[in-house]
RNA sequence: GGGCGGUUGGCUCAGUGGUAGAGCACUUCCUUCACACGGAAGGGGUCGGGGGUUCGAAUCCCUCACCGCCCA
């Protein structure tokens, strides 16, 4: 094995053999427990970022830790093919060529797509792959693969059976950079320094004007009213009045309506019904006519005036602000900080039309209501849970959902006009000429939105409608998880379809992942350069260090600041579990002639290397038995130690509390397994006495095995790497057995020994380090004191502490490096002593050993300042006790705690006073 | 304007009533035969401000300030 880990020469190998091993394929196996994932469909257009990197890990670690319980998983892989991102990418390229879509035609350019899609579609899935996750590739599925073609179909069709779809003439938001009406949910509101006109329009009768306040000037020839407020007292006897809008001969009438604010401007708005979603609904109930005065292509109509048509909206702007200031009614121009509806895809300002559209009813429907309920009375589970309320929240107040998409790459709208205009909705040409009478029939121009088709995707994938073993089997899933902001555009319409079209939820726990931020906490975008690729970390640190660092991070759907130096702190992680291994294997192969004979096992020394194996108990064979295997104080705590890590994982999984579930991990394999017992065990391992030798063997890899199991799903090429390497064992540690905790080697004895143990070497090293002088000038007098063994006199309190430290004394004086060391009753009584003390124990090195002549000074000043770290603890645990509402109220085991602490505080400050005295 | 989340050592974050924790960074020391992607020993925080509840508050309540996200 190479002294670090080199995940690069690893990663590549081990996730073929996966593949070739089969172990991420699932097949129905009715009767046994299954857990399945569809995983969130990427853009076919996209490539992996931090946040897909995170969702992924957390899918991945689940599903494996699934699979090694046995459980039959399915992680279900694909892509969405993104209708806008997808036809934009291809628009684009052709754009390149000197070509517009229209150029080529629907047909050509459809095909142009597919083959853009079949050259570059599939580098997420690469990626995906470099990030280990154990997907079942052979059922990746594309939403416009002809299987999915057919069930979104069939959901559009029963939806329009079902008189849930309908086609009206309604106010969108429409996009002139993409050319399409676009979803409110895909609509992005940016805060934007504006202006505010005042402008004033005269009344009809000439008996003065009312001023008008407006974002929007260049909307102006479409006004076909003005609102006040009806409780303005500013306007109520103006009410019902004709007012003759500046520029034209044209008269509107002053109307009284609750949505003009008497708060702003001048408590008068302008009333566009054909440009402003507010304005169309004051329109509607005042029957207002409505004149759109700007055209899909984001310029003036004629209806603008031939003054204005032609021009784009926003010169048109300017030119019809200069034409009022030259007309006089102009009154002021005022700085204004508003929210501008933004197309989040093209960035561009959306422009509310009134259109033709297909809609999905949505509010007051009985599929709202199911799919609210489910949520509300606890079906569906939320994590973070406050993720249900803010679900809800917006099902209480859905709109209706505009369905089509003025885009060619999609599912075309199966709706069949006849020559009347009358349509019928069909599955295909042959239902659609059925249901209609005639053949005579042309299909509808649009497109589905994209969140249609992936409304329907733990479903479809499985084979929806029709009724397949797999649906059956791996329906409903078991857990989704995705990022908070598509909540309501894909999470809130699978459970509807699901509801509705298989009569179950789609899944039973929702976990919305955290944000992952760059260092400054904003959000990673193209546009500020500021993302991290997933990839580039692989490549430089390894999938496990990626998955380790994000999981480590993701606590409760906190968002999270991610910057690549957090990415070393794992990649150290994995190394220091490789060198682990490396101890541990590099010991095994070291043969053992101490020990030859146990039962039923071949000689260690046998040839063939793996042979050895025979001669290792199983691990259930080890257990805190006395004088047996792993009988030694360390080996039952660590396996304690081991059984509490193996609860904590299990139940922060269970949770999805990654963060914990790698906190666990990360110190039992480093803070107890490294630093505690691997070094533990060297004197058994160097010694002479072969049972200890051998025991101690099978304990490092007994919880070597384990706790590679246990970290597997986190970071599975790493510990498959050595698992593999591990004597005994065949196949892939992708389906070895998840550890379950075993209660039997809970060992609390051991546990509070092990602190003694602990706590003495480290303030015997404290000591040492204490008096060790820095600085390149006391160079000789260092190394003198770094080289000396210290004579140690121990004088342990209880009985127990004598069993521990006499069991333990090699192991202290290797690990404190001690000489010669003596067990006493009672402390020394003249001065010429260093003491230390730990609950348990104290411990008296002769100040000669330390440097020669300790200055009696010194000591007394270092004493003091024990003496005064212990007085604090005192004043603040006696001033509880002198509390006498304490005492009376508060439970007695916190009062017991507090005696017991000031007891044991106060005769470790005696005896530090008696030495001090002695000086 | 409404809702949600956050504010803990230099940085990134754990910690939901009983003596403030981790990793990184920092200081000193150590190239000891698993690992310098390492080891040992340290220093460092009145837990955003104010008020309240309680014997006891980082933790519960009120309030203010600031930061972020979502929605309108």
């Amino acid at each position: 094995m190479e002294k670090a880990y080199e995940p690069q020469d690893v990663e590549a190998r081990r996730y073929a053999e996966w593949e070739a091993g089969g172990y991420f394929h699932a097949e129905p196996a009715p009767g046994k427990p299954k857990y399945s994932i569809a995983i969130p469909p990427p853009n076919v257009t996209g490539t992996l970022h931090m946040g897909h990197a995170l969702n992924h890990a957390v899918q991945d670690a689940l599903g494996r830790w699934h699979r090694m319980q046995g459980d039959t998983v399915l992680i279900l892989p694909g892509m969405d093919h993104a209708g806008i991102a997808t036809q934009t990418v291809v628009s684009r390229q052709l754009e390149k060529e000197g070509l517009t879509r229209f150029d080529l035609g629907r047909e050509k350019f459809v095909e142009r797509v597919w083959a853009w899609k079949e050259e570059y579609g599939s580098r997420i899935l690469v990626q995906l792959k470099r990030l280990g996750c154990s997907y079942d590739w052979q059922r990746l599925r594309f939403t416009m693969d002809p299987e999915y073609v057919e069930a979104v179909l069939e959901a559009f069709v029963r939806f329009f059976d079902a008189g849930l779809i309908y086609r009206g003439k309604r106010m969108v938001n429409w996009s002139v950079g993409l050319q399409t009406v676009i979803s409110d949910i895909e609509v992005e509101n940016i805060e934007t320094d504006g202006s505010l006109w005042h402008i004033n329009y005269p009344f009809a009768d000439g008996s003065g004007f009312v001023t008008v306040a407006t974002t929007r000037p260049e909307t102006l020839m479409g006004d076909t009213a003005v609102a006040v407020n009806p409780a303005d007292p500013r306007y109520s006897d103006q009410i019902g009045k004709m007012l003759r809008l500046p520029l034209t001969d044209r008269e509107i009438p002053l109307i009284a309506d609750d949505y003009a604010s008497m708060e702003f401007g001048t408590g008068a708005v302008k009333i566009t019904p054909a440009h402003d979603p507010n304005d169309y609904e004051v329109g509607l109930r005042h029957n207002l006519e409505q004149i759109s005065v700007i055209g899909f292509d984001g310029k003036m109509t004629a209806e603008a005036g031939v003054r204005y048509a032609g021009w784009d909206r926003f010169e048109a702007r300017d030119l019809i602000v200069g034409d009022l200031e030259a007309a006089g009614v102009l009154e002021k121009i005022e700085r204004y900080k508003h929210s501008i509806p933004h197309c989040d895809r093209s960035k561009t300002v959306i422009e509310p039309l009134l259109s033709e559209q297909w809609f999905m009813k949505q509010a007051g429907t009985e599929l709202v209501a199911k799919s609210t309920a489910i949520v509300s009375d606890g079906g569906i589970d939320f994590a973070p849970s406050r993720y249900a309320k803010t679900y809800v929240d917006w099902m209480d107040g859905i709109r209706d959902w505009a369905l089509s998409r003025q885009l060619w790459w999609g599912h075309r709208i199966p709706i069949y006009y006849k020559s009347d205009g009358s349509y019928v909705a069909a599955r295909n040409w042959d239902e659609a000429v059925q249901r209609a009478g005639t053949d005579e029939l042309t299909q509808d121009e649009d497109v589905l939105d994209t969140w249609f088709s992936s409304a329907l995707w733990p479903f479809a994938t499985l084979g929806w409608p029709h009724q397949t073993a797999d649906l059956a089997y791996f329906y409903p899933t078991d857990f989704l998880t995705t990022a908070g902001e598509i909540l309501r555009l894909w999470v809130a319409r699978m459970v509807m379809t699901g509801l509705e079209f298989t009569g179950e939820k789609p899944f039973s726990d929702v976990y919305i992942h955290a944000t992952v931020l760059d260092k400054k906490g904003r959000r990673m975008q193209k546009s500020i350069g500021n993302g991290i690729d997933p990839v580039e970390m692989i490549d430089k640190y390894g999938a496990d260090a990626l998955r380790f660092s994000l999981l480590r991070l993701a606590s409760k759907g906190q968002d999270i600041k991610f910057s690549e130096e957090r990415i070393p702190e794992s990649r150290n992680f994995g190394n220091k579990l490789w060198n682990a291994a490396r101890f541990v294997l590099l010991n095994l192969e070291e043969p053992n002639p101490g020990v030859t004979a146990d039962p039923g096992a071949t000689a260690p020394d046998s040839p063939g290397g793996k042979d050895e194996e025979a001669t290792l108990t199983p691990p259930s064979l080890l257990g805190k038995g006395a004088g047996g295997l792993g009988s030694s104080l360390p080996e039952r705590w660590i396996q304690s130690r081991l059984q509490r890590t193996i609860t904590a994982v299990n139940s922060a999984l269970a949770s999805y509390d990654m963060d914990d579930a790698c906190a666990a991990l990360y110190d039992f394999q480093w803070n107890e397994y490294c630093d505690w017992f691997v070094e533990l065990s060297k004197p058994a391992l160097q010694g002479e006495d072969g049972p200890a030798k051998e025991s101690a063997r099978r304990v490092l890899l007994s919880v070597l095995d384990t706790t590679l199991r246990l970290l597997h799903p986190i970071m599975p090429f790493v510990t498959e790497e050595i698992w593999s390497n591990l004597p005994g064992k065949t196949g892939s540690i992708c389906v070895a057995p998840y550890p379950v905790a075993d209660e039997s080697l809970l060992d609390p004895a051991a546990e509070a020994g092990m602190t003694l143990v602990i706590g003495s070497i480290t303030a015997l090293r404290g000591l040492r380090a204490e008096f060790t002088p820095g600085g390149p000038e006391h160079e000789a007098a260092r190394a003198a004191i770094l080289a000396r063994r210290f004579r140690v006199i121990v004088v342990p309190e209880g009985e127990q502490a004598v069993d521990t430290l006499r069991a333990l004394l090699p192991s202290l004086v290797s690990l404190a490096r001690l000489g010669e060391v003596t067990l006493a009753n009672a402390a020394p009584t003249d001065a010429k002593y260093v003491s230390v003390g730990v609950a348990g124990a104290s411990y008296y090195v002769p100040a000669s050993e330390l440097l020669e002549g300790i200055d009696p000074a010194k000591e007394s000043v270092r004493l003091v300042g024990e003496i005064a770290k212990l007085d604090k603890e005192l004043a603040a645990v006696s001033g509880r006790l002198n509390n006498p509402g304490f005492v009376s109220k508060a439970a007695p085991e916190a009062v017991e705690k507090a005696r017991q602490d000031v007891a044991d505080l106060t005769e470790r400050r005696g005896k530090l006073e008696a030495r001090r005295g002695l000086l």
